[in-house]
DNA sequence: AAATACATACCGAACGGTCGGTATTATGTG
DNA sequence: CACATAATACCGACCGTTCGGTATGTATTT
């Protein structure tokens, strides 16, 4: 039972990455079941002996993405109180979506563009999206209470704080000549935390 | 000379409209030509009368989008130095744009996901793009050269904008109970302005 | 022998696009 | 004016191809 065990984990992995890079360069409609067998060096048969279908390959990608991002954002939650510092680190996440992911990241596109679509997608997209908003909104509340922030609308500044995420990401995505990104996004967030802390 | 020409613009008007709607609501792989003419009540003939295939139906109307915003952007511009009011309803556009869209804006998301893959696309698309962020990267060089502004880096600053911009609009798309766009984009607007604006 | 992990061959449906034909309107001629 | 001719706008059956998915066979491990 291991030999067996071992062979099909990876073939189902490669499966998996086969999927993401096809549905990354042509998007997940244009992506025929064959191209990714053949990307994957395995056949038709192996592909539906894993998945029962195109949409369930999809959703485990899914799955995984959302599932590292909920990693990351527990490894980093609640050390210290000082506030900017901390939302600093927060965006460190961004910065590692950002650069980990680097050619692959259309699939994020994809999964959106599905979304909007699919009352599925969606809903397991919005729930981590409005953990990081919640989470986002609480440091700018405890920020405001401790007299280092503005009197702002802790709502809208949540909203803001992952727009200029997503922004950020699509801009990469359609305009890609970004030497470094980490100093961008650290121009960026200075710029928006100015906007937030008084002096 | 007349009844023809009338018929005609207008059957093509029908076409492009009933593409926008199945664009916006299925996705441009996965809307068939059949459904666009179904929607527009003309034949499939008609739809190869007027378009030579499904590709360009669909570059006609990322054409007129564009125009659009063209005219905009030059309805709006040079009109006073108070730099940070220009900025403000240069961000109407903005407005504009999220709020006569509001339905169909998920037309939007699917330009961005054929840029990635179609380089013609992709450069109708930046060219207006970089339009835009040099037009902010000037006013932002001139809020800081009248000593509005702090010494930002004006290429970042004018990033941030249009990536608030583009992260507004997909926020929107995902996570709709926006109920007062206006207001919304205000707040954020002044949050931004405030990490420009000097005290 | 039984089960697992795949390969191959194939199916019906749906796709984008074509094509021969028709109905309506504009134009040239007497 | 009448009437033939040409051009335009449109119809819808149809074609080749590709798609997601299935049915069945085979090799390997337990």
């Amino acid at each position: 039972m291991n030999k067996h065990k071992q062979r099909s984990e990876e073939t189902r992995n490669r499966l998996l990455a086969a999927a993401e890079s096809c549905f990354a360069q042509s998007g997940f409609e244009a992506t025929g079941v064959a191209r990714i067998c053949k990307t994957a060096g395995v056949s038709k048969g192996a592909f539906y002996h894993h998945f029962s279908s195109k949409d369930e390959i999809f959703f485990e990608l899914l799955r995984r993405w959302l599932d590292g991002l909920d990693h990351q954002l527990t490894r980093l939650r609640g050390h210290g109180d000082d506030i900017p510092q901390s939302l600093m680190s927060m965006m460190d996440i961004l910065t590692n979506v950002l650069q980990d992911a680097e050619k692959q990241m259309a699939i994020y596109l994809e999964f959106m563009n599905r979304a909007i679509r699919d009352p599925l997608v969606l809903k397991s997209l919005l729930e981590p999206f409005h953990r990081y908003r919640k989470y986002f909104a609480e440091m700018i509340h405890e920020g405001i209470a401790q007299g280092t922030f503005h009197d702002v609308d802790e709502e809208t500044a949540a909203w803001m704080i992952i727009s200029t995420g997503i922004g950020l990401l699509i801009q990469g995505l359609i305009d890609p000549p970004i030497e470094d990104w980490d100093a961008h996004i650290q121009h960026t967030l200075s710029i928006l935390l100015n906007g937030l802390i008084k002096r």
